[in-house]
DNA sequence: TCCTTAATGAGAACGATTATCACTTAGGAC
DNA sequence: GTCCTAAGTGATAATCGTTCTCATTAAGGA
C-alpha cells in the first residue's frame, strides 16, 4: 500500500483500525464517484474483495461519517445517499438528478443564513442545503457510459 | 364544521375526499405547532378521535405532503419529522433543536444558489435548505410548558 | 511475539413504512 | 333524500433498510 493510499485510510476512518475490508470499502467509495447507497457500495466492494459482509459495510460507512470522509447527501427510494467530501471545508453538495454525480460546492451562505435565523428569534447552530439539478453532461444528453 | 375550518380542509388534501379522520389529522397537524412523527400525529390524533390507524395517518400525510400543506423537516432517531406549512409561497424550515418549534422562512437564496450551481456545470432544478438553532424561549431556558 | 480489543461475517432482530383486504362512507348523480 | 361507486378505513401482514448479537479473527501497541 503506497503512503498516500494510507493518509487516505486516516482520512477514512481517523483513528479507528484499518483492516482489508475497511480498505476496499474506502477505495470503493473512491472510485464510485457519484453518491451511493450502502447497497451499491456493497456491490462495488464486494469486485475489490469479495466476501465482505453488508453488516461490515454500515459500521464503515457510520465511521466514515464520523471522521468526514463521506456525508449524507440526500435519499433515494428510502435508502440514504452518501458521497465522498472533497477537502475539509464546511461545503455544500451539488446533485445531478439523472447520473447521480455529485459536485462540492463550498459554503458561503454562512453569514446571510445567521442573519435570517437571527431575525426570526434563532441562534443558528448547523445548517443543511442540498441542490439539485442537472450537470452538463446530462443536459447535453449524454449517457453515463459516454462520459 | 365552520367554514374556515372547511378551508383549510380544501388546502390540506386538496381534492381528495375529507372524512372524520383526516379532518382530525388536519386539525391535529395544527394544533401540535411544532415539528411531528407520524408517530406524534398517530398520538395527537387519537386523542382528538379515538381508534384511527396508524395506517390512516400515513395515507393522510402523503395525501397532505401531496397538497403541500405539511412537508418533511428532516428526521429523528430514524423516523422523517414533518411540519405544517405556512402559506404556499417557496420557504425553508428554521428547526429549534431543543423544542422541536418550526418557523418558516422565506426563500431568498434562488438566484445565488443558481449561479454557484450554473457556474459548477449544472442547471438547479430545486434546493432543500433546513436550518438548526435555538429559539429564543429555549436560549432563555424556559423548559416548554411555561410557554 | 503476545495480548487486548476492535473489527468481522452471518444471520436474527428491529422498526418505520407500505401493501392487502374486507368493510365503510363521502359525495356526485338523479 | 336515495343510490351508487370509488375512495377511505382499520387491522394486520409484509417489506426492507438498518442495527444488533455472537462467536471468531486479526490489527496494532507493548
Amino acid at each position: 500500500m503506497i503512503p498516500s493510499a494510507e493518509r487516505d485510510m486516516h482520512r477514512a476512518y481517523g483513528t479507528h483500525r484499518v483492516s482489508n475490508a475497511r480498505r476496499a470499502i474506502a477505495e470503493a467509495s473512491a472510485r464510485i464517484g457519484c453518491a451511493f447507497t450502502v447497497e451499491d457500495l456493497h456491490r462495488s466492494v464486494t469486485r475489490i474483495l469479495p466476501g465482505v459482509g453488508l453488516a461490515t459495510v454500515y459500521r464503515a460507512v457510520a465511521a466514515m461519517l464520523g471522521t468526514g470522509y463521506i456525508a449524507c447527501v440526500g435519499t433515494r427510494c428510502g435508502k440514504a445517499l452518501y458521497a465522498v467530501c472533497e477537502g475539509g471545508a464546511h461545503h455544500h453538495h451539488l446533485v445531478c438528478t439523472s447520473c447521480g454525480a455529485v459536485t462540492p460546492l463550498p459554503c458561503s451562505l454562512e453569514a446571510q443564513l445567521a442573519t435570517s435565523a437571527r431575525r426570526a428569534g434563532y441562534t443558528l447552530t448547523s445548517h443543511e442545503v442540498t441542490l439539485y439539478g442537472t450537470c452538463n453532461a446530462c443536459s447535453r444528453g449524454a449517457s453515463p457510459l459516454e462520459r
